[in-house]
DNA sequence: CAATCTAATGAATCACGTT
DNA sequence: TAACGTGATTCATTAGATT
């Protein structure tokens, strides 16, 4: 195994440039259309498979309104068994494919991501990362019932364990400030003006956002290389690609996406250079919620708060919520603003505890304390 | 399925009690003393199992024991077979101790986590969220062929699509400042004072932080509930289980472990019951009806109650039901969602009545008036 | 015109007890 | 067991309307 910067690679072999149909959408059924591609022709293959939600029924957000829920046919499935074959049949055709030191990217959620990994496994690819999509902005859980589901998954792969892989390591480190880019990238959903929409509702339910292709074209290809997607949706692999400088193949079966996936590569420019550094530049935000000081122990459960003039006394608990004397509850910015009659409360400034020998401090500089720590 | 938290489960039955070894580590396989165990008899279970094959070439046979030095015989795909076939043996017997609602925690790496979330699913297990661990301070890929791999990954699932598993849903927005906890969780990798040594070396490979257990039993554990590690290790699971209250039961083979295990557990020290208290959801309120308020006067026959932007106008009649001007007749929920052509509402903060000088205010303050003056 | 408010929406396996 | 009544539940962002 290794990464192979150095290495000037031959562009499409003269032979595969008269078959490949370069920087075109096949309308065709994915499985199909790739095994009537030749083997061992493209440099990378990123996939965005059905997930295979398997919803139930309707749900409604808190006020009332309506969910629109992936519910199109071609992310419906008879059985996991059917998946797996399904799933089984279009990676090794990826695989067929693929050149020796091509790459493949596949995304997916815990419904069906863990099956894809397992068969990119069985399949004899090499696994290299998985890497965490942190959407800046998730849908909420609007029952309750679970946390948040505010990631999504994707497996970055090699042909076999000894293939000399393409991995940008200096471009990548470039983009993130002079440190090595980690396993988890965090980007907002796909919305507003890069949202494809007809008639005012979005032309696919599940379409990418483009920083994420990318993040992933840059890392792990050269200009000149030729990228498929067998799953191409509206286009974004393609509207990158083009962007980037480097060749593409989409495969779709519906007549709708083709269409769509068409008019938005026709009119995306290539090096939009303005665009890379909003979509490069990974910003992250230290936030610390109360509750992680009590998780790391900065503060035991059953730790005894007051106010600087130690007119209110507060006990931590396991939650990081606080319990008054007169049995409130809250947390630390709420409790203060109702013990106080105010309509708000900075708690981390407002509530202190006692430190060893030096009296009473905020518990804001046990939050810097934490945020030391921990930044890097 | 759904998350339930107001029905007050009974503890670990008399005859579970008698047979089953709470609060004490089991020296044994894993598969073999889990099949001595009693079916249906723990509430959580959290595994950290070893994480396979390519990192030095292990390999395990189905009853989990170490094959050693024999890379020449076996392939990665046999390898991959021995594993799954542990994975299922150990899953199966984890799929049977644990009672119809209770949940599984599994965290591994890239190596091995698809093949064990396919297995997860295949032996009928239900999906509730995959966790993303996400390491503050990650080894960096010191050889820049990869990004740095900075995240593992937990799987948290039920014994089947229709269990009623337990989530403090209140207990982790309160955690994490007043939001829904999200699938991304951020702590530094164990190190510092948590981290066992001998010698100056670490007793453990992979111990993993106390704040992720903490985190973990804090949501979906109730006190007394009993909670089993089939690879226990230095009892990372078993001291923070001490520590909130629960009941825990380690499996673990090694007798260095085990001894590091047992020493640091004693070292422990348990959290006063009110300090492991949580924020409690309404869920776990007793019930209050809205009629109850109006026979005890807090409302009169005849007030009026509008919604908070005083689009619609009901009067309170003497048996709990309201009526609006056109003639409209229900309860509180159903006329506000007949109302607004919702398909639901609830009307405890969809209705608002004229508090003296104070403006509009929700009818559930009044229930909150109610059960303070009425519960003890 | 700037500031502010309102409405819409996103790959979601999203309730429970009683009759 | 299916139907029904109660009532618990949301965050970041964009776009458009209003002040």
């Amino acid at each position: 195994m290794g990464a192979v910067q150095t290495i000037a690679r031959p562009r499409a072999a003269a032979d595969d440039s008269a078959t490949l149909p370069l920087d075109t959408i096949l309308t065709a059924d994915c499985i199909a259309a790739m095994k009537a591609l030749p083997a061992a022709s493209v440099d990378m293959i990123f996939a965005d498979p059905p997930y295979n939600l398997q919803l139930g029924g309707e749900l409604f957000r808190p006020d009332g309104t309506h969910v629109d829920a992936v519910t199109d046919d071609w992310d419906k499935f008879d059985s996991l068994k059917h998946y797996d074959a399904f799933t089984r049949a279009w990676l090794a055709e990826a695989h067929r494919t693929l050149k020796p030191n091509g790459t493949i990217w596949v995304i997916g959620s815990y419904h069906n991501i863990f099956r894809v990994g397992a068969t990119v496994q069985d399949l004899g690819f090499w696994i290299l990362n998985d890497i965490v999509w942190r959407k800046s902005n998730p849908m909420p859980n609007f029952r309750g019932t679970r946390f948040t589901n505010a990631h999504e998954t994707l497996i970055w792969a090699s042909k076999g364990e000894k293939a000399k892989y393409t991995f940008n390591y200096r471009a990548m480190k470039t983009l993130n400030d002079e440190l090595q880019m980690r396993s988890d990238w965090e980007f907002p959903i796909c919305g507003g003006q890069e949202r494809l929409k007809k008639d005012g509702h979005k032309v696919h339910p599940t379409q990418k956002p483009e920083a994420l292709l990318y993040r992933i074209l840059l890392a792990c290809t050269k200009p000149g290389d030729v990228v498929l997607d067998p799953f191409f949706g509206t286009g974004t692999t393609g509207a990158v690609a083009k962007r980037l400088g480097r060749h593409w193949i989409g495969i779709e079966r519906e007549r709708g996406y083709v269409a769509a996936a068409t008019q938005r590569i026709e009119a995306a420019l290539p090096l939009d250079e303005s665009a890379v550094a909003t979509m490069q530049s990974p910003r992250q935000q230290p936030k610390v919620a109360f509750g992680t000081l009590v998780e790391n122990d900065y503060l035991t459960p059953g730790a005894i708060l007051t106010d600087a003039k130690r007119r209110y006394r507060v006990t931590v608990r396991a939650d990081g919520s606080l319990v008054s004397e007169c049995g409130a509850v809250g947390s630390i910015h709420k409790l203060g603003a109702a013990l106080q009659g105010a309509p708000a409360c900075n708690g981390w400034t407002f509530w202190h505890y006692e430190a060893d020998g030096a009296g009473l401090r905020p518990i804001d500089a046990l939050r810097q304390t934490w945020l030391l720590a921990t930044q890097p």
